[in-house]
RNA sequence: CGGGGAGUAGCGCAGCUUGGUUAGCGCGCAGCGUUCGGGACGCUGAGGCCGGGGGUUCAAAUCCCCCCUCCCCGACCA
């Protein structure tokens, strides 16, 4: 229905929200009635939510089509094999919702969909001539999260556009990432959230080695972001890099034992030895399921649970994820106390130095494996050693950037001060590479009749989360305040109750000649006072408010007032449609006009 | 999975510490009347397995045990 009678809207706005819902966007989309919650991380859409739902994904469309997007729908439930061929059956943890059917047979509830098109590609695609594709779908998806919070910023199940890009070659992936880079800063500002920026990421399990996230910048987010604002350099936490600060040109001094009681962290033993805590080495201790050794095993070998040993600078913090893609690990705890001593190692004063080979992987941060005569562990209660020097006194398994970037710490590309922020991942874009097409057998032959597996991408926008900040980027202490692009209808058109006899047929009229103007109207047409009906209007935030009433019928007909501006101009009754017709297109200008032609640079391929 | 908070009418909440009338308040809902440009008012009325189960007691919303659910922080987030 294009237009709608508010006495007959299904779904309240609510005075108050429960107590306990904490974000500003999720309060006003309950209140407002776009969602109700039905269990955790599990929302329905009202009408107006579905609306909104259907302007943004309309949006979507256009830019996806733009690039030459064909739209398909995929299967929510999927056979188990697809995800065992991948090797994600096994990946993946219990975020995966797996199940039986009646038959007994495996199935999965789909969290993505790079299995499924993967398999219609080994279907479809023959030959090189069908090459590039790009296919996507806006669909369901089911992730069964640990921990849903922040109403639709992060929930189980969720409508997501994900695309997937089919090419000969990365020469063709790399072409159709730059399309979806530039595709999706558009939708972003069409949307209403112009602040989205795209920072480097992990592509993680997926495969591949190129990775951005949009992010929309916002304390609630759940993100970690380095920024740099004298280049623009951007990445995720995840992946932040720095210039490292060059260690001292010292000789290596011989290694000293010295007795430092009482001093088991890292703020203790430079405080009692008088020395910055950046002369200290700090040991993590994590317990992952790593690759088995190559050679003896396959593929498919089982992962060995090892305990790791991460050494970083004193003065910095270990990354967990930086350390996880180091040693390849499927999954990385913090250890547990008894699990360091099994290996002989003392909490609190470890060293990487009498600690049995083999019985950890040690992992040094790089910056730990070049910084001479560093103070560390002993390996017994109350004494460190001084003058640490790796490669002499002890081997590590692997060197790599593993330390936390910190606020202030110099930017990798421009050495100036990084900035961190909080942020939530409304689109993300993947180069996979062929790791789905080989996994699955999607092959094509070139112009020499050569056989090559399909180079994929994928690239995913989570619909309602992207409501969900469309909503924190525009409310005030009021209520929401939707852009027209996205707004459900164009207009409220509120009708007040008042002793003037014929007014309801004057406003019923103005109805009509709105909605036979081709504007989308939700018309207040209830019996309520007038102070309800502006706090709602308010509430639910069309964009453009009409108001019908004995007052504005005084002043020459109806009140027409933008959701954004104070004042208020009237029009005479017949001019209504044109009036609002104007100020819709006066709106989508200035939506327009906000669109920034080149808004970023294209992405390196370094990130 | 660890820590914290909460579950009482459709919604928002009080009552619980110290067990004892018929379990309350506001909003909403139904009826009647008054009001009518920023969440009006009066009268009348409907609406409760006090999250579930077990226990203590003459007596349990209230005390004890177990479980479930939701929210927040952390772990996690392909």
């Amino acid at each position: 229905m294009r237009s709608m009678r508010m006495s007959h809207l299904f779904g309240e706005t609510l005075r108050a929200a429960p107590a306990e819902v904490e974000v500003a966007g999720h309060r006003l989309l309950l209140r407002a009635g776009y969602i109700r919650p039905l269990a955790a991380g599990i929302f329905s859409y009202l009408p107006l939510g579905v609306r909104v739902m259907r302007r943004i994904e309309a949006v979507i469309r256009e830019e996806m089509e733009a690039i030459g997007g064909q739209e398909i729908t995929m299967p929510v439930v999927h056979p188990a094999e697809l995800w065992q061929r991948t090797g994600r059956w096994y990946d993946i943890d219990e975020e995966l919702v797996r199940f039986a059917d009646r038959t007994g047979r495996n199935m999965v509830l789909a969290m993505t969909h790079e299995e499924v098109v993967a398999d219609l590609a080994r279907s479809e695609v023959r030959s090189y001539r069908q090459l590039p594709l790009l296919l996507y779908q806006i669909q369901t998806k089911f992730r069964d999260d640990p921990r849903p919070r922040a109403g639709l910023i992060r929930v189980r199940e969720f409508t997501m556009k994900d695309s997937y890009s089919l090419d000969a070659d990365v020469a063709g992936l790399e072409l159709q990432y730059r399309n979806h880079y530039r595709a999706y800063v558009r939708i972003f500002q069409r949307v209403g959230l112009p602040g989205v920026i795209a920072v480097a990421a992990d592509p993680g399990m997926m495969g591949g080695h190129v990775a951005h996230e949009f992010m929309f910048l916002t304390e609630v987010g759940e993100d970690t972001l380095a920024l740099c604002d004298r280049c623009g350099y951007a990445a995720n936490i995840q992946v932040a890099g720095s210039r490292k600060p060059v260690p001292s040109a010292e000789q290596a001094l011989p290694l000293e034992k010295v007795a430092t009681p009482g001093t088991d962290t890292i703020e203790a033993l430079a405080s009692f030895l008088g020395v910055p805590k950046s002369r200290t080495a700090k040991v993590v201790f994590f317990t992952a399921a790593v690759p088995a050794p190559a050679g003896a095993a396959g593929e498919n070998a089982k992962p060995r649970e090892v305990l790791v040993m991460a050494l970083v600078r004193g003065d910095m913090d270990a990354n967990e994820a930086k350390l996880g893609r180091a040693i390849r690990a499927r999954r990385l705890t913090p250890a547990l106390a008894e699990a360091i001593r099994a290996v002989g190692a003392q909490p609190g004063y470890a060293s990487p130095i009498v600690v049995a080979r083999g019985a950890v992987l040690v992992v040094a941060d790089d910056l730990v494996a070049a910084s001479p005569n560093l103070i560390g562990g002993a390996n017994e209660v109350g004494f460190h050693y001084r003058n640490i020097n790796a490669g002499r006194d002890f081997q590590p398994d692997v060197v790599a950037d593993i330390a936390d970037v910190s606020a202030g710490a110099p930017c990798p590309r421009c050495e100036g001060p990084l900035r961190l922020a909080r942020g939530v991942e409304v689109g993300n874009i993947f180069q996979l590479g062929t790791r789905f097409a080989e996994a699955l057998g999607a092959k094509y032959l070139d112009a020499q009749g050569q056989s090559h597996p399909v180079v994929m991408g994928s690239y995913g926008i989570g619909v309602g989360r992207l409501l969900a900040c469309i909503v924190e980027a525009n409310h005030d202490e009021r209520g929401i305040r939707l852009p027209i692009t996205v707004a459900p209808y164009d207009v409220h058109l509120v009708r007040l109750s008042a002793q003037v006899p014929d007014l309801d047929a004057k406003a019923d009229a103005i109805y009509e000649a709105l909605r036979a103007a081709g504007i989308q109207v939700l018309y207040d047409d209830r019996d309520l006072s007038a102070g309800v009906k502006f706090a709602d209007a308010d509430l639910i935030g069309l964009p453009l408010r009409v108001t019908v009433s004995a007052r504005s019928l005084q002043h020459g007909g109806c009140e027409l007032k933008r959701r954004d501006r104070d004042e208020v101009r009237f029009v005479p009754p017949d001019e209504a449609p044109s009036g609002v017709c104007e100020a819709i297109r006066q709106l989508r200008d200035e939506a327009a006009a906000r669109l920034s032609p080149t808004p970023y640079p294209a992405p390196d391929a370094a990130g």
